[in-house]
DNA sequence: ACCTAAGTTTTACGCGCGTTAAATACTCAG
DNA sequence: CTGAGTATTTAACGCGCGTAAAACTTAGGT
C-alpha cells in the first residue's frame, strides 16, 4: 500500500497533481477544500507515504493544535483514569493532548507549565495542587494560554473549574452512614496536599450539624502522597488506642481508607456493616482498587467521564470563540454512593 | 528579574552582543563556547526572557533530542513507576522524554509509534505488549529509530532488552514456598497479555521439577487488563470448589493475587503463613498496593530503578556512538523476595 | 451559453533557527 | 611582543510549511 516516501509537501504536490497551498489547506482542515479535490488528495495519500512535518507546521503558528493536560500524579490511578478521559476528549475534538504528570511535586507543576509554554499549546487542562503559592504562576500562565481547571479548584483563578460537588457527595455518604449505624467520625491528613480535602472536612462538619450529631475529626501527621502508609500508621494508632469516638469512620479519600483497612486487618478488627462488624470504614473517590479491598470499600464515585468531558468542552468553547469567557464558570458534578461491604 | 521578552535569537543576539551562530552553538551545547562567552550569554539570559523556539530548532534536524517512552498501560502503577524512572534517566542525560501509554491496547502501541515518528525522536524506550503480530511493526520502527526494549522481551528484536530474570525470581519464591510449607500451585491467565507470564509459567514448571514436586497450573479465563477482577472471579471459583491441589498459590502477578485475596476474604478463607492460615497466596512484582492487602502480600520485587536506568543508558550509548550495537544485548536483573504475611 | 461565486494555481515572501565559509578577534605559550 | 591555534563574527543559504495576492478554473444556476 503505502509505497514511496515523499519528503515534503512540495514533492507531494508534484506527485499528487495538487498545488501546495491547496494541500496546506487540506491538512489544516480537510473540509476546507472541494470534495473532489479532497478525494484526489486522499487517493494520493494511499499511494505515497507523506505526512506534514510537525515542526515546520507549528513553527509559524503562535498557537498550535496541542492541548496540555497536567495532573498532579499519574502514579495515582485516579489521575491516570481521569487523565485518560481528558486525552480522549481532546483527540475526539481534533486536538493533540500532551499529558504531563507533576509527580506529586508542586515544583514540577511549575516546570510542566514552563515546558508547555515552549510547545505553544492552544489551551491547558490543569488539575492543580492548589497551593496558594502556585496561584500567581498559574494565573500568569492563564494570561497567555487559556486554562481550565479540573478536579481541584483554585478559587477565582483561570477560565473555569469542573469538579465534584464535595458538599453533596460527603453529605450523601454521611447521611447514609448516619441512617445505617453510628454517625461517622472523619479521618484525614493534617496538611492535605489537595484542596478537595478541605472542602470535604467542611462538608462533613456541616452535614453532621445538619443531622444533629457531634462531629469528630482525626488528623493524621505526614506529608506527601503515601496516603496508604499514612492511613495505615496513623489509622492503626487510633484504632489500637481505641481512640475513635464512634465505630464508623469516613476517610477523606479511598487511599487513606485502604491504609486504614490494612491496619484494621492487622489488628484483628473486623470491618464491615454486616454481623460481627466492629468498625465501619468508608472512603471517597471510588479508587479502582476499592472494589478489591478486604472488605470491599463503601465509597463515593466521582463522575470521571463527565468531569473530563465538561472540562475539555469548556476549553474547546473558549478556543472556538477565540475569546475568553465573559464570566468564570464553575461546574460541579454529583457523586454517587457506592455501597459495598466496609460500611 | 526576567524582564523584556525577546522574540527570537536574532533579537537576543542584538541585545546580548553575541552573534547568532555563537548563540546557536551555546543553546545546543553550552560547553562548546568559551567560558567567558558562556558567562556573558548566561548573564544576558537573566536580563532577557528568551528561549529558543522548539519547533524552529527541530525543523531541520533529522534527529531531535527527544526520546519516546512507551509503556503498555500507565493506569497500572507498575508502569507508571518504571515510566517515571525512565523519564528521570532521560532528563538527567539531557534528553526530553515523551511518555506515552498504550492504554492496554496493542493497536494504540502502533499508533504511539506512528505518532513518535513525526516527532523524530533520537531513540525510543519501549515496554512492548509482545504480541507476535506487533513484531514486524516494531522492527520496522527500529530500523529508523533505535529502540531499546524493557520489561517485556521480544526475542531478537530491537537493539537490546532489559528486564527481570523471571527464572531466577520465580525459582526464588518457589524455593521459599516449598521450604516453608506445601509446594505452590500456579495461578495465571489463560491468554496473558504479557510475555513475562509465559516465562513465569515455564520457570514455575522447571523450578517445581528441580525441587521434586508435581506442578499444578490453573489458568483463568478472561482477557484484557482487569487482572484483579479476573483473579477475584476465577480465583474465587477455584477456592469455593476446593479445586486447588495444594494450600499454596503462586500468582503470575500481584494484581491477580490482589483479586484472589479479595475473593478469599469474601469466602471467609483465612490467608497467611501464620497460625490459622488455611491458604497461602504469593504474587510477583511488588505492586505498590501489595503492602496494604489483607494480609499483606508476599511477592517478588523487581528492581525498577536498575531496569529503567540500564535501559536508558543502553540507549544513550547507542546515540552517543551514532551507530547500532554490534550485537543485541540482554540484561536481566534479579528479583528480590519480599516476605510479608500472605505466604 | 453566460454569469457569478467559490475553489485552485502560480508566485513569492516570511517564520526562527542550523549551518557553512571566510574574515576577524582573541588567548596563551614562548 | 609575536605567532599559532582557537573562538567569534559576518554574510548568506536552506529547511518545510503558512499565507497572501493575483490570475485562472470550475461548479451551478439562469
Amino acid at each position: 500500500m503505502e509505497q514511496k516516501k515523499v519528503r515534503n509537501m512540495e514533492q507531494f504536490a508534484a506527485v499528487s497533481g495538487i498545488s501546495r497551498p491547496t494541500l496546506s489547506k487540506y491538512f489544516n482542515d480537510p473540509d476546507s477544500v472541494r470534495r473532489s479535490t479532497r478525494d484526489r488528495i486522499e487517493q494520493a495519500l494511499t499511494q505515497y507515504d507523506y505526512r506534514p512535518n510537525v515542526y515546520a507546521v507549528n513553527q509559524n503558528r503562535s498557537k498550535t493544535k496541542n492541548i496540555g493536560v497536567v495532573v498532579p500524579n499519574l502514579a495515582d490511578p485516579f489521575f491516570s483514569e481521569i487523565g485518560r478521559e481528558v486525552e480522549l476528549a481532546c483527540l475526539a475534538a481534533g486536538y493533540s493532548p500532551i499529558l504531563l504528570s507533576s509527580h506529586g511535586n508542586p515544583e514540577q507543576e511549575r516546570a510542566n507549565l514552563e515546558a508547555l509554554r515552549l510547545l505553544k499549546p492552544a489551551g491547558v487542562l490543569l488539575a492543580p495542587f492548589g497551593r496558594a503559592s502556585d496561584r500567581a504562576d498559574i494565573e500568569a500562565f492563564n494570561k497567555d494560554v487559556p486554562v481550565v481547571l479540573f478536579d481541584a479548584n483554585i478559587e477565582g483563578a483561570c477560565e473555569a473549574f469542573v469538579g465534584t460537588n464535595n458538599f453533596q457527595s460527603v453529605d450523601l455518604i454521611v447521611e447514609y452512614l448516619c441512617r445505617s449505624g453510628e454517625p461517622p467520625c472523619f479521618f484525614e491528613m493534617k496538611s492535605p496536599s489537595n484542596p478537595n480535602a478541605n472542602k470535604r472536612r467542611q462538608a462533613y462538619l456541616e452535614s453532621m450539624q445538619r443531622h444533629g450529631h457531634t462531629p469528630h475529626i482525626y488528623q493524621a501527621e505526614g506529608e506527601g502522597w503515601k496516603f496508604e502508609e499514612i492511613g495505615s500508621i496513623e489509622g492503626g494508632r487510633l484504632m489500637s488506642k481505641n481512640a475513635l469516638a464512634t465505630n464508623t469512620v469516613l476517610c477523606s479519600n479511598d487511599r487513606l481508607a485502604i491504609g486504614m483497612l490494612s491496619a484494621a486487618y492487622g489488628l484483628g478488627i473486623v470491618v464491615g456493616h454486616g454481623e460481627g462488624g466492629a468498625l465501619r470504614i468508608a472512603g471517597h473517590d471510588d479508587h479502582p482498587f476499592s472494589r478489591y479491598t478486604c472488605p470491599s470499600l463503601t465509597t463515593i464515585a466521582q463522575d470521571y467521564a463527565a468531569i473530563a468531558n465538561r472540562a475539555a468542552s469548556t476549553l474547546f468553547r473558549i478556543l472556538d470563540a477565540e475569546t475568553r469567557l465573559s464570566e468564570r464558570e464553575e461546574t460541579l458534578y454529583e457523586g454517587k454512593l457506592v455501597m459495598r461491604d466496609s460500611a
